[in-house]
DNA sequence: AATGAATGAGGGTTCATTCAT
DNA sequence: TATGAATGAACCCTCATTCAT
């Protein structure tokens, strides 16, 4: 397929390193095929970002019914987590969309879209255990989320990789978000 | 000066969008005459890099003798509110280098020193909070360094643009950091 | 019908507008078919050219019975004005042809054929005029022809544009046939 | 020269015929080079007009002193000839942008220009032949000189080649001109 | 008769880099 | 130190044509 090949062509070179005719070597076609089927290399490249919403959307965990807050947060780290380790090109791929959303109009719908999914789950989340309790009561929600999302975006694509600070940051990422009293991890 | 101008090419177009002839163009001399300087764009994007870190060297706010641990964490959260507000291009050309890091060694050992330097200096601090009893006693300051750099960068490089959620998302991070008890934001 | 839409295309964009994907999608049908029908592009050019041939032999006007040569002459200029008036897509495509004659045989041999049927009537004309004293006597008529043929060309074909000339030029030209006595258009 | 190629390009193959590529071989260039010095396409088609009205300009014969209207039409006459005897290529790259000039605005202007000097010559003579009654005192001169440029225009660029029909055709063309008692060719 | 997929041979253009001056 | 000219390697894209279905 040859949206698997420049994805993952992306993956390993970036933006950059995209390039049709070595996309449609790999594939094994011409490189006037893949333009009858991608006539622009930004058509390509949409495609690209489909099968990476596409990704995102098959393979996250279904809510579970009646899942406590904690748990529920747990849960979505744990995707972040697998992610990381079983698809670090994925992630590699979504680096390279953020990265180039700021000069991209329709990458940065893509990514707007990815990243309001992902808050809207995270936000539902902390505003349910503000309400039962699990969280603080005086946690700024939305604040909260963009503090999260960029947490675990950091941890996630590596921009601070350190030694063993991954799943250790994640356990900490938990307890900031309990209240003073208790401070379990959900046991990721 | 030719560095300067592309710093603000890099800044504006990220580095797929800098190209020597353009660089020289805008400095008023021929290509030819910037290869003589940086024989190399690698070299060129080297100069960008070094000025980077001299940037940042040169504007860290310096630290105050006998500050708390919160303070200090107040005033290391104020560097990054600074940089937002009034160095967004060095912001964008960091952003630009953070991205490219994982494909370029050089650019990846410049990365990791920054980095480095700025986790050093939080990690001093969250240890000396945990010490004093500023922060909570079951911090793991490694870990939380991680995080807390993550979610510094997250915000301050607009991964998750929101409105708003900049200067609320700072508070949030404080209050997260402080024990269970007084959860006072550091003033900032 | 295929003809019809490339014809149309040739009228307006010229032989490098000629695209026969283009043509396909405006006839509604793949590129593929129309080269079941066509198998070559120079294939198709050849249906314009017969294409353009039955019209110019289709429209024209039928030589009346017992015409004086100067009636004559008229009518034939008449056509030449009703093409301009009528059927500009016509002579476009002709210039067209015209235009590419010299680089390609088939196309030369087509125009050959069309101007051969054209000089000849001219020629005719020209002939009986002179010899019933309608003409000069020392009329070289196959000269006259060419440099007649010529100027009804340019002037149909808009090579000099210029206000007005038009039908003007035609009385001109005309006038200029007619032997020095008497000046009189015939009535175009 | 580079333009001299593209010049000769044009003359045998027409404008779909000029290859970037191919002129640069011709000239023993890199492609590239070429590039440097007509950074567009149409940068090279716009040094062959240059060149194609500096030779028109350069090659054009004076006007004589104190010449009669009818002297004055054989000389630009000859020029014609001169033209279609001693630089075919002129009049082939000629055609070449009349063709093209309904498609491009910037070749319209240089036609345009051509024209409009060509013009001027001719009906500022006719002008004056029909003031000294060397030509007819009903010629309607602007469109007299439509029909002539036509005509010559017809004849130089062998729109309708026919065996000897060229100068044969000036002998007439010139007659045409002359009022209806004295038809003497003015010795082309 | 019709089609979607595939193809080869370019075509113009870009860009970092080199070189003679 | 500076430059205009030159270059090779790519790059994206086009287009008439072919082929299996």
């Amino acid at each position: 397929m040859i949206i698997e090949a420049a994805f993952k062509a992306v993956a390993q070179d970036g933006f950059e390193g995209l390039r049709t005719r070595e996309i449609a070597k790999l594939v094994g076609i011409n490189s006037a095929t893949l333009h009858h089927h991608f006539p622009t290399k930004e058509d390509l490249i949409e495609g690209i970002a489909n099968q990476l919403e596409d990704r995102f959307r098959g393979e996250k965990t279904g809510p579970a019914e009646r899942e406590s807050a904690v748990a529920e947060l747990g849960r979505q780290l744990k995707d972040a987590i697998f992610y990381y380790v079983e698809q670090p090109e994925m992630l590699a791929v979504y680096r390279e969309f953020v990265a180039r959303a700021p000069r991209d109009p329709m990458i940065k719908k893509l990514v707007q879209r990815l990243h309001a999914a992902w808050r809207a789950d995270v936000v539902k989340t902390l505003d349910k255990g503000r309400q039962d309790g699990s969280f603080r009561e005086d946690l700024d929600v939305e604040a909260a989320a963009s503090v999260m999302l960029s947490a675990v975006w950091g941890l996630v694509a590596d921009i601070f990789p350190s030694k063993g600070a991954f799943t250790a940051g994640f356990h900490e990422l938990v307890k900031w978000l309990a209240p003073g009293e208790k401070r379990k991890s959900p046991g990721i």
